[in-house]
DNA sequence: TACGATTGCGAACACGCGTTCTTTCACAAC
DNA sequence: GTTGTGAAAGAACGCGTGTTCGCAATCGTA
């Protein structure tokens, strides 16, 4: 990519930032310092070919970032879990808030993905503390061992978060501390509402 | 505000999320079945004196939405923390990518915030282990006790995440894990690079 | 009923803005 | 040399698009 079209990417891109709408080509000539709209619209052709960004032609500052998307993933917070009560089942319009998730926290398969925050200390074994808000995708087979898990246990009836693994009939939920006791449970007796994909934690202190 | 101006916002927002570019007052006049680009200049106009949206006169397609801005920010990755290393310094410029944060992360203050990623298992005794991602403040005063820091011993030519505690001329920096010491430093021989104001994990097990 | 304010409609106007044509210059290939 | 190609410049063209003006329909108020 030469110099010029850098800077007319770049020089997009904060426009795009401080108004909502796109430049018009005049524009990213003054901004850019070009001194005709032709090259302008030379340097926009070769950067739509080569992908990083789209344009709708005789459309007026019609031009799409393509690359710059910040693919942000709205989840719904579905509510909390905390030992000794269930685990809401992830339902659809029945949550009041979204929480956004930047695309280093988006797994690949982002499908029916929510949210629970976490209250009280009783995760803190699993580098989860309260306050943390953890995204969790539904679980559609049996997690693999070593996955982390929020594990329901109807016999309790109690919840938690932890690692999960299938021994044979049985199920052993292991902390993450060693100086604390498994759980090891007929798998019967346990049920595995969602794999945790993602933690977010604000610190406040 | 009218059942035709709701329409009208939604449009633009869904407009907008489509393309990333903003309609015009033509495109907006088919979407919501009005019969003259006059009435929606009008309602614009009434839309923009409520404060839903800014329009910038003469210039097409220049609507800005206000009340529905996402509010994520974006932070430099400057490098990572390990055990033994340096604390890269904010240098802006210095940095390969950035990590969005959502609005749920976002402190009050979001100046100068810069993100580290954690290297190793050094820290996991403050509920941080490899592979996090955390969003540091740079440290313009002294930290309140309890606050979590990044601090940097010079003699030790070390550096960690611990909870800050200043007690008298000594620093003594706690580890969250009881069953773990305390390190109790003079106060000139510790150095706060940074407040941790948030922490990202993705869980990829 | 009268009247002003609000809302809506259609058309014409005028500028914004993408597009295109021509020309120039540098550089490489044959 | 000629030819071809990428990059740039300037100007003109013409559609895209915001703006405005006149007029009708509706509604509340006196």
């Amino acid at each position: 990519m030469t110099e010029r079209q850098r800077k007319i990417l770049d020089f997009i891109r904060d426009y795009h930032a401080d108004h909502s709408y796109m430049p018009s080509i005049r524009e990213i000539q003054l901004g850019c310092g070009i001194s005709s709209t032709s090259v302008v619209d030379y340097n926009l052709r070769l950067l739509e070919r080569d992908g990083h960004l789209k344009r709708s032609p005789d459309i007026s500052r019609a031009i799409e970032l393509v690359g710059a998307a910040p693919e942000t993933l709205s989840v719904p917070l579905c509510g909390a879990i905390a030992a000794g009560e269930p685990i809401p089942a992830p339902e659809p319009g029945a949550y009041h808030e979204d929480v956004t998730l930047p695309p280093e926290l988006t797994p690949r398969d982002s499908r029916d993905l929510y949210a629970l925050r976490v209250k009280g200390d009783s995760m803190i074994d699993a580098f989860v503390t309260d306050g943390d808000i953890v995204v969790l995708r539904p679980a559609r087979d049996v997690p693999r061992n070593g996955e982390m898990v929020a594990a329901w246990l109807p016999l309790e009836d109690s919840a938690t978060l932890k690692h999960f693994h299938l021994e044979g009939d049985s199920v052993r939920l292991m902390p993450a501390n060693p100086a604390m006791e498994p759980i090891v449970v007929p798998a019967g007796q346990v049920e595995v509402h969602g794999k945790v994909v993602a933690v977010m934690r604000r610190v406040t202190a």
